[in-house]
DNA sequence: ACCTGAACACCGTTCAAGT
DNA sequence: ACCTGAACACCGTTCAAGT
């Protein structure tokens, strides 16, 4: 707050004039954060549709690193965030899943998605985990040692459709059976 | 620290004899906690098998919730963690996957889990969640006004299951193509 | 070797007072 | 109404000194 306030060049106090707390003030800042990545104009089959929800959510959250740490801090709710979720629901109850269905395949989506963000906004580096992971004893870990370079690559963007995409075609499988 | 240091009955700084920072100490109380979760012996197909790995992960993370926030702030390490790893990139091989596709599935495995973990472990109390949802304009958002229960049970346990199993069957489509 | 009080820089917040 | 310095309780860490 201090450090905020002397960047503003006002008083650390006069900002308690405006936010009752740090943390009414960070949820102000979390939701404008949101506001910048509105919903785009969804369109293709519904998985799809849910794609381009779910990667508004991604680029919100990569966009504001920062953001990502608040939000894990207790639990925030953004107008842009139930937007995605009415929008989201109202996808998978237009593709024939059932209330209950829908709200939890949604959740599911929700969590890889935001899992994914998170671990890529913190920095889990991959320099740091390939040394650590190259330091292990090869005939005690052959697995982690032939695949290296493979489990390294995950940390790339690439990463985010892979599971996604599972995550969608497991859904299929649900709505279908 | 202090605190720690007095719950001890020690001095504050005569932590500083054991752990160089704070940080070098929270790694070592992430790894203990852990080392609490052994992974049991595996059994099962090999959808089975990582549902048994990633529910030690699941069950380390919601039995020690103080830990998700510490591995949220930097990426951490653990023995079990790569014992996990290990056993999974294993399993996927064995069942068919390529390197590449092993690593990135178990990555998606993790992420998911992880997510799961933290949103619950931070405590995303489904009561304030609820009464955000329940306060919004049911002509605005018809479709989480008809899902608010749904919604709000998405936060109980059996919601794991739910993404993991959809995950896993995406994972499967992956396989046979 | 093991422990420690004092001190430092930093933080969120409150209070009473200033214009 | 809007702003503010001083003060408080708290924190991680360092230093120089104790046994």
């Amino acid at each position: 707050m201090q450090r905020l306030a002397e960047a503003l060049g006002v008083g650390t106090t006069t900002l308690y004039g405006y936010f009752r707390s740090k943390d009414e003030l960070l949820d102000a800042v979390v939701d404008a954060a949101a506001a910048e990545y509105p919903l785009p104009q969804l369109g293709g089959d519904w998985k799809e549709q849910l794609r381009t929800i779910m990667a508004t959510l991604r680029d919100e959250l990569l966009g504001h690193p920062a953001v990502v740490h608040v939000r894990l801090t207790r639990p925030i709710v953004t107008a842009e965030g139930i937007r995605r979720l009415e929008a989201g629901i109202r996808v998978l109850r237009a593709a024939g899943f059932t209330n209950t269905l829908a709200a939890q395949a949604y959740r599911s989506l929700f969590l890889y998605t935001f899992a994914f963000a998170t671990f890529n906004a913190l920095g889990t580096a991959s320099p740091e985990i390939r040394t650590a992971l190259a330091a292990l004893p090869p005939d005690e870990y052959p697995a982690i040692w032939d695949t290296l370079h493979d489990i390294v690559a995950t940390y790339a963007d690439n990463q985010f459709d892979h599971g996604l995409d599972a995550l969608l075609d497991g859904l299929e499988v649900k709505l279908r059976s």
